[in-house]
RNA sequence: GGCGACGUAGCCAAGUGGUAAGGCACGGCUCUGCAAAAGCUGCACCAGCGGUUCAAGUCCGCUCGUCGCCUCCA
């Protein structure tokens, strides 16, 4: 199987390091609504395991959630509960939303609030390295001792580590914060500001910076080198890139990834569905209309490298396909009975280059259409084989 | 501003040098008492200009346009 690697901008052959596929993807942060964005990214996932098992890996698949962070306490003071309660309450929504669209639950579902002891470790081990340093309570990651941060920045086109100095002083977000030694230094550990729920550590009580659960989840549950490492294309830069940073120079080992794949965007209204512009699809409201198979089948017949927008009429095909499906299971029965191994060869082929879930789809939609034309038992078996490697529940 | 991506029929879209998939919409036909559904069928000089090549949507350059990232974001 051929994946592409965001970090060579490269197809390469997929093979991984160890018997067991070690995945890590990372999840939402918990304080506002499941979009179709989110889905997209972890359906994509969650077939890419499929049919990895399929295929016969065995898989362990580790997401975190970032249930402590400047988002959710914003979101609890706005909405006057306590932060934990909120991030309790969204979890167990997008669980219970991402459940509905028939996903494989990952292995590992691992909440930053529990990962603070390892957290911490990672923060010593890179002040010990001379690549962090401690700053008013909190440790920064120290860019100008590493020369190579920014791989990943430059691999998706952001230049080199120059000009992403240079552009960060102009821009001038951080760079004011008088506790950085240079602006694209970024936060490992932070203070405790008032108010705020805190840790302890070596360098008082505060919680983690953005990027380092990651990289300390994904150590610990599935090794200094993991074979694939995902998220959404926004995550790239920063978040991706400082990940990298963090983890080689902890482990001393590189790649800390074998693979990086990124989800492309999601469009609504010609934009970027986010949460900040508020032009959001929510899976909630699709799973009132929709069934989960036409819902996975719209996400599937978009290739999962590329940004797309979602029409209402694709939803409708994607309903009628989904349709067919269910007529092929009529038609066959709950035994399955024959297979077809031209239809089982190119549906391989079309997954095994890069995942193309939009031909696996248009094939075996166009093979249930002959299926049902034949009553073709052999060929309807196959169909269903298929589609349930795909999650789809004809 | 810097960097990057993209630009194929009304819309979505495949295509990684060799006579332009597919889907939706639309038109015609068949079937049906009408309609719907279904089936058949019709519908593109690939943003523009220049270059490389026997051959370019496909490679190179420029122009125009759209979008993204650089700031939390799947």
């Amino acid at each position: 199987m051929k994946l592409f690697n965001t970090l060579t901008q490269s197809l390469q052959e997929f093979k991984p390091i160890n018997d067991t596929v070690s995945i890590y993807v990372c999840g939402v942060t918990p304080y506002d609504t499941t979009h179709l964005g989110h889905a997209f990214t972890y359906i994509t996932f969650d077939t890419l395991i499929r049919y990895l098992e399929y295929k016969g890996h065995t898989v362990k698949y580790v997401q975190n959630v970032t249930d402590i962070d400047d988002d959710v306490l914003r979101k609890a003071r706005e909405l006057d509960m306590k932060w934990d309660d909120l991030g309790n309450r969204e979890i167990e929504r997008f669980l219970g939303e991402m459940d509905s669209l028939n996903w494989r639950r990952p292995d590992v579902y691992a909440r930053a609030t529990d990962e603070m002891e390892r957290i911490v470790q990672l923060n010593e081990g890179l002040l010990e390295r001379g690549l962090a340093y401690v700053s008013e309570g909190c440790v920064f990651y120290d860019v100008r001792k590493d020369p190579e941060f920014g791989k990943m920045a430059q691999a998706v086109g952001l230049n080199d580590y120059h000009s992403m100095l240079t552009i960060a002083n102009e821009r001038g977000n951080f760079p004011d914060d008088k506790r950085k030694r240079d602006p694209l230094d970024f936060v490992l550990w932070q203070a405790q500001a008032p108010g705020e729920p805190a840790w302890e550590s070596p360098w008082g009580p505060g919680r983690p910076g953005w990027h380092i659960e990651c990289s300390s989840m994904a150590m610990h549950y599935l090794g200094q080198q993991i074979d694939i490492h995902g998220g959404g294309a926004d995550l790239n830069f920063p978040h991706h890139t400082c990940e990298i940073a963090q983890s080689e120079h902890y482990s001393g080992k590189a790649p800390f990834v074998r693979t990086w794949m990124h989800v492309g965007m999601v469009y609504q209204d010609g934009e970027k569905m986010s949460k900040s512009l508020g032009n959001l699809t929510l899976v909630r409201n699709l799973l009132k209309e929709y069934s989960a198979d036409a819902i996975r089948l719209v996400l599937q017949s978009h290739h999962y490298r590329y940004q797309w927008e979602c029409f209402p009429e694709d939803l409708k095909i994607a309903a009628a396909n989904a349709y067919l499906f269910t007529q092929v299971r009529e038609l066959v029965g709950p035994e399955l009975r024959g297979e077809d191994s031209m239809l089982h060869n190119r549906f391989i082929a079309a997954m095994d280059n890069d995942l193309n879930t939009p031909e696996a789809t248009l094939l075996l939609k166009h093979a249930a259409q002959q299926a049902l034309e034949e009553k073709n038992i052999n060929l309807g078996s196959e169909i269903l084989r298929l589609t349930k490697v795909l999650g789809l529940t004809a």
